[in-house]
DNA sequence: GAGTGGTCTAGACCACGGT
DNA sequence: CCGTGGTCTAGACCACTCC
């Protein structure tokens, strides 16, 4: 009765013949592993031409579905992409879409040569001019995140006057600097330091903390750790 | 000198428009907000077709750099996407990649009706039956990963015959059950009963915790938390 | 060499959404 | 209405890779 879900109709488009690969992948008609027909013969199939068919293919094959190779053809992967997209909101953005106030507080802020570590780190030479800025963002006036960012002064000229009294550097720089690349880490730490006065923690209680390193054009721009408090979950969609 | 960076060349693909348009976006050429020539006008620079042109915007706009909506036309994203793509491997491959011997052991299988609050965050009725497996993962025989996972057996019906003795859950789900649909979150959180006693930790030691949710077709599969030994970091790509 | 996907062309019609 | 992107067609040539 319902063989609309797996079969092709006629007037088809790159969008039907996704939905009906997708179809015969979880009824197990193609099962992991398994070989397509080669493009030409589902577009005689689907009635339609092989550009429309190779759009539906490559689209699958980006969403983890499919692998293709030329001469050896498109098959169905034995291990569905196992890849979340986290999304990375500004803080603002998350606090107020929480129906929260949002407040920022400047911890910190000196302009110094970079220490060894952070060189190392960044791909810096060791004591370049680097601004170290440290923050708080609050919700409702309860702490969520304690900010600690490294700007390099040579890809971000501008931020050597910016104080960074009332705007956060994260907010600063999103309006300032584009980024070719990112590089995230996460990991489970123990509160210590600054970071436990500022949220409020006894030393040693578990928090999440995020690392963010972004480059523009191979020149590295800025290091951050993000540092949220208990009980924060970062949420893949 | 190098204007072959932000100029059409003769024998234009979509990936050089690509490349092209990248450029003149992070040269600020075409800021932030800024509306692009229309398709028409592009593919005449370029001196290719508006096909080549509309694949190489689509691309981009699916990247997070361009806006694009009809009539309205296409224009610089204020704020690019601020997304991570976080991989997210079998714990085999994972251990092995490092060039550690991977080995699993079996924790715990039971078979039960399921708890409340486990019905609730998985959408199942209260009583359902469901298997609860917990299982551990080492790295040449150091603990890495404890896993403790929920299977809906109204979902995979040959769950409730396999002993998970050999083989890990996530495995032998892997194998047998494509998703449609995965949600996935992590926080940090203090070790504390099983998780402590088989990662060999003090109780509250922080310790990454990341949960994973999948559906098939709206048919809720299982529910797993994985808990990563203190150090651990997840890494974006 | 030969089979398969990768890409491009030139042209067409459609769908959306502002005017 | 009409400009813009969205999609499809029919056909072509190229690139990779297995044989």
């Amino acid at each position: 009765m319902d063989d609309s879900e797996n079969s092709a109709t006629p007037g088809t488009g790159y969008r039907d013949v996704k939905r009906v690969v997708v179809e015969r992948i979880l009824s197990s008609t193609w099962p992991p592993g398994a070989m397509l027909p080669p493009e030409v013969d589902l577009a005689r199939e689907f009635a339609c031409t092989r550009t429309t068919v190779n759009r539906a293919l490559r689209e699958l094959a980006d969403e983890g579905y499919l692998e293709r190779r030329r001469k050896l053809g498109t098959r169905v992967r034995a291990n569905p992409q196992r890849q979340a997209k986290l999304s990375i909101p500004l803080i603002r953005d998350e606090v107020e879409g929480t129906g929260a106030a949002y407040r920022y507080a400047l911890v910190g802020r000196e302009a110094l040569p970079a220490p060894g570590w952070l060189a190392a780190r960044m791909g810096l030479a060791p004591g370049d001019p680097v601004l170290h800025v440290r923050c708080m963002h609050y919700a409702d006036n309860r702490p969520f995140q304690f900010e600690d960012r490294w700007i390099n002064i040579a890809a971000v000229p501008e931020a050597a006057a910016e104080g960074f009294a009332a705007t956060g550097p994260n907010e600063w720089l999103v309006r300032k600097v584009p980024y070719t690349r990112a590089e995230f880490s996460f990991a489970a730490t123990g509160a210590a330091g600054e970071v436990a006065e500022y949220l409020g923690l006894r030393a040693g209680e578990p928090v999440l903390a995020a690392e963010r390193l972004t480059w523009l054009r191979e020149v590295p721009v800025t290091l951050a750790e993000m540092t949220f408090m208990p009980g924060y979950r970062m949420v893949s969609r």
